[in-house]
DNA sequence: TGGGGTTAT
DNA sequence: ATAACCC
């Protein structure tokens, strides 16, 4: 493309070559232009792209289920659909539909309250995540289809970098559809917009893909969910609650700054949570511009350097971290809670319930941990949030009890994770716990022994000599390619 | 306040 | 091992 544009035109500004273009491209598109000078545009127009890999030319997707848990209980169970419907978690609601919403039912409401406001609300017990878990993933692996860079934020959120994606569409467009491409779903800006500038392309493609990701979720999968589209993960987040259920909504440019500041509050922005929260208003700063306009110098000192610049550029809209594949689980964890535990016998009980649950999860996986850890959460604590954990690493001959279809592993897990207890709780002395987890991490595939190793060759064996205490092996088959 | 998750220190 | 963040 060198040497494509006129020398005339080298003098000026950029906006002004991308509305000229688009106006070219149009004229084009009319079918009156001449074949070299249609051609000439078309190269010259791509040419004023930014190039693909540059951090400012992204395009970033957030998908966010409505309502995931009461979507998920009204799919299992249809009769529960047009009625308010509520999912508890212990006193907790922790989630409702938007029937219940419209009866003045918020999410996170304690169960009494939800009640009090709307009596006909249906409840139905979400403390099992099994099926939450597995709907959750079926949706990350339907978005990985459209681009396999995908980062999950809880069950019911995605981040999506679609900026390679876009650039393969751009590229196959003939000039009528590049000059005819329009916004699907929602625009955020307040001031009025040239929607088919050069700049914004990108983002109005992004918006596609937007929408027929969300087709899919829904067809395949009958859930309902936001999107935002914008050029990083902090953008797209924020403009894909802008309109709420079920739409999307895309950024331009040109309004990131009125998008941070239509937030009313730091608290609001993603990556300021409830501690940084707490020290930014020790420190007079509530609102977004505050904090924009506050020295970076005492930021630093008071936050450290990583998170002083990292909120502070936060505040400006600006986010440059990437979006990361999330890929499987670092960990499986099951946790329970409840008003008291405080005898071994309780806690053994549990502690069985806990590991049966997790022997099962790391079955289907495939892959095998490492590290199991224990965690608990004391009453009487003046700190009712902190937690204690003890963690050790899982004897071998333990792993490969594991996944085998059948409790194997389940006594000497037991065993193991009693002793962990026991180093944190004196059984001597009364107790009284209000929550116990177990969490299985340090995922490991099964087999990391390379070609051309011994290991490779050699698989231990469970069914023979298990007495003599040595490990057993069996020779693996071989393939002509392995030598 | 539940039952999960992640990364940084 | 804990502390911060996210849902």
């Amino acid at each position: 493309t060198q040497g494509v544009e006129p020398e005339e035109e080298g003098g000026r500004d950029q906006e002004e070559d991308a509305s000229r273009a688009m106006e070219r491209l149009e004229a084009g598109a009319a079918g009156s232009s001449p074949e070299p000078e249609e051609s000439d545009d078309l190269l010259w127009f791509h040419d004023q792209l930014e190039p693909a890999g540059s951090s400012s030319s992204r395009v970033i997707v957030h998908v966010d289920l409505d309502c995931f848990y009461a979507q998920v209980e009204m799919i299992s169970n249809p009769e529960l659909k047009g009625k308010p419907l509520g999912v508890q978690q212990k006193s907790l609601m922790v989630t409702c539909n938007y029937e219940a919403r419209k009866l003045g039912v918020k999410k996170c409401m304690s169960v009494r309250d939800a009640k009090e406001k709307c009596p006909q609300l249906v409840l139905v017990n979400g403390e099992d995540l099994t099926r939450y878990r597995e709907m959750s993933y079926k949706v990350t692996e339907l978005l990985e289809e459209f681009s396999p860079v995908v980062e999950r934020l809880g069950f019911d959120e995605n981040f999506v970098d679609l900026t390679v994606v876009v650039e393969k569409r751009l590229q196959q467009l003939q000039r009528d559809e590049l000059s005819a491409l329009t916004v699907s779903g929602h625009v955020y800006s307040n001031q009025s917009v040239n929607l088919q500038d050069v700049l914004h392309i990108r983002l109005l493609v992004g918006s596609q893909i937007a929408a027929e990701m969300r087709e899919a979720v829904y067809n395949q999968l009958g859930l309902t969910g936001c999107a935002g589209v914008a050029s990083n993960k902090l953008l797209a987040k924020l403009v894909s609650g802008v309109f709420k259920p079920n739409q999307q909504t895309v950024l331009l440019p040109e309004s990131s700054q009125d998008l941070v500041y239509s937030l009313n509050h730091i608290k609001k922005i993603p990556g300021i949570g409830y501690k940084t929260t707490k020290r930014l208003e020790a420190l007079g700063i509530s609102s977004v511009r505050d904090l924009q306009t506050f020295s970076s110098k005492i930021l630093e000192k008071e936050l450290g350097l990583a998170v002083a610049q990292r909120i502070q550029k936060l505040s400006f809209g600006e986010d440059d971290s990437p979006v990361t594949s999330s890929g499987p689980p670092q960990s499986f964890s099951e946790e329970d809670s409840f008003k008291k535990c405080s005898s071994e016998v309780e806690v053994k009980n549990k502690i069985e319930e806990l590991l049966a649950s997790l022997l099962n999860r790391v079955c289907q996986d495939g892959r095998k941990p490492h590290t199991v850890r224990l965690i608990i959460r004391r009453h009487s604590s003046e700190k009712p949030w902190s937690r204690e954990s003890r963690q050790c690493p899982i004897p071998s001959h333990v792993i490969q009890k594991l996944g085998t279809g059948n409790y194997d592993a389940m006594t000497p897990m037991v065993d193991i994770v009693m002793k962990l207890f026991r180093n944190m709780v004196n059984m001597k002395m009364p107790f009284h716990l209000t929550l116990l987890s177990v969490c299985f991490c340090n995922l490991k595939a099964l087999n990391t022994a390379k070609k051309g190793t011994i290991d490779y060759y050699l698989t231990p064996s469970l069914s023979t000599t298990s007495r003599s205490g040595k490990r057993s092996f069996k020779m693996k088959d071989t393939h002509m390619e392995d030598f």
